[in-house]
DNA sequence: ATGAAATTGAAATTCATTTTCAATTATACG
DNA sequence: CGTATAATTGAAAATGAATTTCAATTTCAT
């Protein structure tokens, strides 16, 4: 799927790797779970692209690596990796369930084509502030939102003015 | 599920209700459907009630009023009613999808308590604003947003911190 | 090394939503 | 009015993402 990215760049260092290796095992420690190898694979896997993927396209990544990981501790890692702030979930108006890496990445938006289903990711400091205003006003521990823009890109507006319906 | 509400008031007059009618078969007029005992049904139940519906909870209400309405003809319904802007989605962070009818109802936005449900409704008219800043930077014809905010509620909070994990 | 407890992955299950289809109903037209 | 045509309906079946189950395997504290 299509997306611009605005602070596009390399992939995790070494050094990053480890950092986020020890909160995902202080996570683990913490609920008292295991380091397994699995959770090893697909922690570096999500960790290498900074692309949004669905359950199943991370399974396939991981898969290249370890043939033998299977379906279901891709779904209980995900959750374990949300768990202790290293993913989160971005859900696209076609229904389907992405997932994002976190790890020393600024905290962004997506604005989404509900044409073509591309995306651009977008920084509102705003949205923070909105957040914490409105926690405040009425009491709440607002501890996270959920903000996403749908509409129709550029591409997707040309394309259908001039097929129109 | 508990639902503090901001702009709180009366059911729809006949008078609106007759608006909205208009609203409902001009649309449908529009895309060559019909109208039909059900789909009248349907659309009263949904706006005599201001709360956010479960499609079985919708379902459940219709019964009432016809006890042969389908549960398949709820949710054929809903998409109409979303379709002509009568209806909108309100994603729960429980995975539970709602509706609430937005019928001369002010735009407004959710904050959930993950612990409970419970939610209050917000004004936020920076959030709009956001919506048409990006879109017109990044060039998209940007239609609809989707905003919540998750926390806890005061209750939740004191009663977690009664009772510590 | 040993054993208790967690993990794994294939298969089964759940559950919300969508599709199918034969019978019924709305409505346009003569 | 009928009548023809196309949409609608609702029960049942299908779908598909997410979760649960469970026996075999692995981790890790001792
Ligand atoms: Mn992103
Ligand atoms: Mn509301
Ligand atoms: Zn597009
Ligand atoms: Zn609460």
């Amino acid at each position: 799927m299509l997306q611009r990215r605005i602070d596009d760049h390399a992939p995790p260092t070494r050094e990053a790797m480890r950092e986020a290796e020890e909160i995902f095992y202080t996570h683990l420690r913490r609920v008292g779970l295991k380091h397994t190898d699995q959770r090893d694979t697909i922690l570096h896997t999500f960790l290498e692209t900074r692309d949004h993927l669905s359950t199943d396209e991370l399974f396939r990544l991981v898969r290249k690596k370890d043939a033998k990981v299977g379906f279901t501790t891709v779904y209980r890692t995900l959750k374990l990796l949300g768990e202790c702030g290293l993913a989160s979930m971005v859900p696209f108006p076609d229904g389907t369930t992405r997932f994002e890496h976190q790890f020393n990445r600024r905290s962004h938006h997506h604005m989404v084509c509900t044409e073509c289903g591309a995306s651009v990711e977008f920084f509102s400091p705003e949205v923070t502030k909105i957040e914490e205003d409105i926690g405040r006003k009425y009491r709440f521990d607002a501890t996270r939102h959920n903000f996403q823009i749908y509409g129709l890109c550029e591409d997707c507006r040309k394309r259908s003015s001039r097929k129109p319906v």
